[in-house]
This record gives structure tokens, sequence and C-alpha cells, in this order.
RNA sequence: GGGCGAAUACCCAAGCGGCCAACGGGGCCAGACUGUAAAUCUGGUGGCUAUGCCUUCGCAGGUUCGAAUCCUGCUUCGCCCA
């Protein structure tokens, strides 16, 4: 270590791919990462590795973590992480993953989202050490015939290899030809960025192979491509996505994040504990060993410990046990204040609706008839029994608890 | 530019003149059970001052005692030919 200098002593180039390794899909290719490890502990030049990210949809979830873990990895490692922030590609939407072409965005919402966006990686990431860039800086800029000339560094066969493409064109489902040039742009930001590795999910593979391909005609060293398995989300079935309503946010609360890890189905345990938490491989295979149901409390214990602290996650499953355990209350109960009509009184139904626990009447009359409501402990049967002026403990459900006060 | 076809509730998808607030599946919500908000089973899933009334089947009109279903125009999407 002591031909680098001080600011940059890399550990042992075996040490640091046994780390970075773990847990990664593709690599492509081993040995140029080993040479490039190589290089970098020599000259004490830490590696570039980007993350491109489409400040497209704000709120950032579990599945987006699975990347960002492996990023920090690289940032422990004394590495430089560029982040990417895709303010032009975001307003061409990737096309990944998707059967349908994505909504475009405006710059104000591209800066907005990007916002939001840098205060959640930071919860992975050490923001004062990673390096940000934007790729309006250089496709702004570029001319209709400079991206004309981009787009003949591939061809449409190669395009169509692309899983998804190939899928929608024989499925006779449209495909416009600005989703064509998206992993054209995402290849072009690593000439721009020079980056030495990129990562991203599994469904990115496509993309970040275009990399390699641009920097190779600009004369550049081919990056080093690097997917994560993409995180299955609370369903048990579909990848993680906000829009699928299967998402952990990294700004959700302990109790929320332990109670919708508790619901994950028990197939994905192992998947989950490897990619979202810090367990090690013995303390995972001795837990899967034991009891399904304390398996997944210590999982949900160490997402809830990742994103808060300890004491969090002590609360978390304290809580749980309580409510769902013991059929007991919440810690934090919101406090409603409702209008009574001209009677003076609110009907159930229109008092659970008024109080926002559901969204009309007419639900919170089927929530009565199926006998999922307690005032003040006691279950009602009847949709019309009425309620004065006075403070309830009103319970929907076994999840929805309000202190429901009427004034008349 | 020409021809053909499709648009149904959160999503997929039946229905093709009255029995339709609209089959079925998924999702979601609730209940039972339990090892958890897993799994399984059951019920619910437009609104309302509720055994009835009102608004829904792309949009606007029309035919009819009566339309999601038939006709006309419009819009959007897809396919085929150019």
């Amino acid at each position: 270590m002591s031909d680098a200098p001080a600011s940059h002593s890399f550990p042992p180039v075996d040490e640091q791919l046994a780390l970075l390794k773990r847990g990664v899909v593709d690599l492509v290719e081993e040995g140029e990462l080993r040479e490039r490890l190589e290089s970098s502990r020599k000259t004490g030049r830490p590696l570039r590795v980007k993350l491109g990210i489409d400040p497209s949809s704000p709120d950032i979830h579990l599945g987006h973590t699975v990347v960002l873990r492996k990023l920090r990895d690289f940032q422990r490692l004394g590495h430089t992480v560029v982040v990417l922030w895709g303010t032009a590609t975001a307003m061409v939407g990737d096309p990944t993953g998707k059967d349908k072409t994505r909504p475009q965005l405006t710059r104000e919402q591209v800066e907005e989202n990007k916002k939001t966006y840098k205060d959640q990686i930071g919860r992975v990431l050490d923001l004062d050490r990673i390096e940000e860039r934007e790729n309006g800086e250089w496709f702004d800029r570029m001319s209709f015939l400079d991206a004309v000339a981009l787009a003949g560094g591939t061809t449409v066969a190669r395009m169509l290899e692309r899983d998804s493409f190939a899928k929608r064109y024989q499925a006779g489902q449209p495909i416009s030809l600005h989703e064509l040039v998206y992993p054209l742009m995402q290849g072009w930001d690593s000439v721009e960025l020079k980056a030495d590795v990129e990562l991203g999910g599994t469904d990115q593979l496509f993309n970040l192979h275009m990399g390699r391909e641009l920097q190779k005609r600009q004369g550049q060293p081919a990056q080093i491509c690097m997917t994560m398995p993409l995180l299955v989300g609370l369903d048990g079935v579909q990848k993680m996505s906000k829009s699928l309503g299967n998402a952990i946010g990294v700004t959700d609360t302990g109790t929320q994040m332990f109670g919708k890890s508790m619901s994950l189905p028990d197939e994905p345990m192992r998947s989950w504990m490897e990619l979202v938490t810090d367990l090690s491989a013995a303390r995972i295979d001795e837990l899967l060993g034991g009891h399904p149901r304390d398996a997944k409390v210590a999982l949900a214990h160490a997402v809830v410990e990742g994103y808060h602290d300890r004491a969090a996650a002590d609360a978390a499953v304290e809580e749980f046990e309580r409510m769902f355990k013991q059929g007991g209350l919440p810690d934090d109960i919101p406090e409603v204040t409702v209008e009574a009509g001209d009677g003076g009184a609110l009907m159930i139904a229109a008092l659970l609706a008024q109080a926002g626990m559901c969204q009309t009447n007419s639900e919170g009359r089927r929530l009565v008839q199926g006998g999922g409501v307690k005032v003040d402990d006691v279950k009602i049967d009847d949709p019309k029994q009425a309620f004065g002026a006075g403070t309830y403990l009103v319970q929907a459900g076994k999840k929805k608890f309000a202190r429901v006060t009427v004034v008349g």
C-alpha cells in the first residue's frame, strides 16, 4: 500500500472483488474489472462508477436500493460514484420493462423530482462523496446531425435484439422511434463520463452494453457492466414498483416498513435478506432454517434498522406484536374531528368517510356489514347506528385507527 | 392517402335490444383461521338521506315503450395496403 497516495489506499484487489461480486447477476467482464482495479490501486486513481438516474418518478423504494447498496460498496472501497441525472433522458422515457410508451416529462417536473430523489439516495450513499452530472450538459448542445451520427453507431437489428422491443414488435404493439434512441443516449453518457463501471438492474443489461460499444467506437476503454437482481415486491411476484403498490419507500416510517415487510410472502425472504439488509450469509441460513415467522420478523427488523435505527426497529417489532398478536392499539393514533349533520349525530358509515377512514359512505357501510368496524372496542353491526357529540376510538379493519371527535 | 377493426368499472375481459350497476379472472378491502399484514377459505368491490332512487359501458346526437347492445357523426388506438 506504500505505492499509493494515502488518500487513495485501496484494499487488495481480491478483497475488493469479493465484496463487489456479491449479489451481482451479470458481470461483463470480470477479468477487465480485475485489471481495472489493479491499475487503479497502482496509480491511486479511483474507478469512476456510473449510475444513471432518470428523475421520472420522485419516490425511491427498496428496489432501487439494491443497486444503490452496491454503489455504496464501491464508495466504501474508495472509488468515485458518479450519479448521472438523466435530465435529458427523462424527457425521452426509458422503454425498459414497459409494454407501453412512457409519458414524457417537462423540465420543471424533472428538476423537482431530482431534488426529492437526491435527498432519498442520501439515505444509502454518502452524498458528500459523489460526483453529480447531468446529461443535459451534452445532449442540450447536440445538434440533430450529431444525433444522427450517434444513431449511425448501431443498427436496427441490434436494437431489435432487445427483448422488450422484440416482444412488442412481434405483438404488433407500437414502438416509437424515440424509444430506440434511448439506449444510445444512455450509452453516450458513458462516453462523456469516461465511466469505468456502470451499474443497473438486470433489465438494464442491454443499455449498459450500448455504453461499451459506443466507448469502443470513441477509442475509450469499454466500461464494465454490472447488474443487480430486481427486487421482488410485497406481492412476491412482480418486481417492486411504486405504481404496482408493492413497494416500501425509503422514506416510510419504521412502523410502515416493518408492517409491509411482514406482508411479504415466505418465498422471497432469502433474496430480500441478501439484497436489502446487512445480514451475513451465515445468519441468513440460520434464520431460514428456523421458524418462518421469526425469520420474517428478523428481516423486517433489519430493514427498519437500515433506514432508521435499532431503537426504532425494536419499537416496530413491539408494536407489531401488540397489534396483531394481541389485537392491541398502535402507538400513534391519528386524531380527527368531524362535524355532525343536522340531526346532531352521524351515522357510522358517514362518520368513517368523514374521518378519512374510507372514501365514501357506501364504502363505510360495506365495512360495517363486513364486520370490520369497532367503536370503543365494540363491534358495530348496524350501518345506521349514529353517534352524537363526543370522542370515540374508531377502528376500521386491523390497520386503520382513529380517535374521532364528533362536534354538533 | 385507402381499407378493416377496436373502445365496457383500478387492470384484463364477457355481454351484442328488455332478466344489466353489467359474467369471470386479477388486484384491492373486510371476515375466519393461523406462524405474520404468509398460505387457505368466505364475503364485498359506482353513488346516495337506500328494500328505493340517481349516474355509469370512448364523446355527441338519433331510432325505440325500452340501448352497453341498432343508426349517424366525432375522437382515440391498432392492423393491412400505399
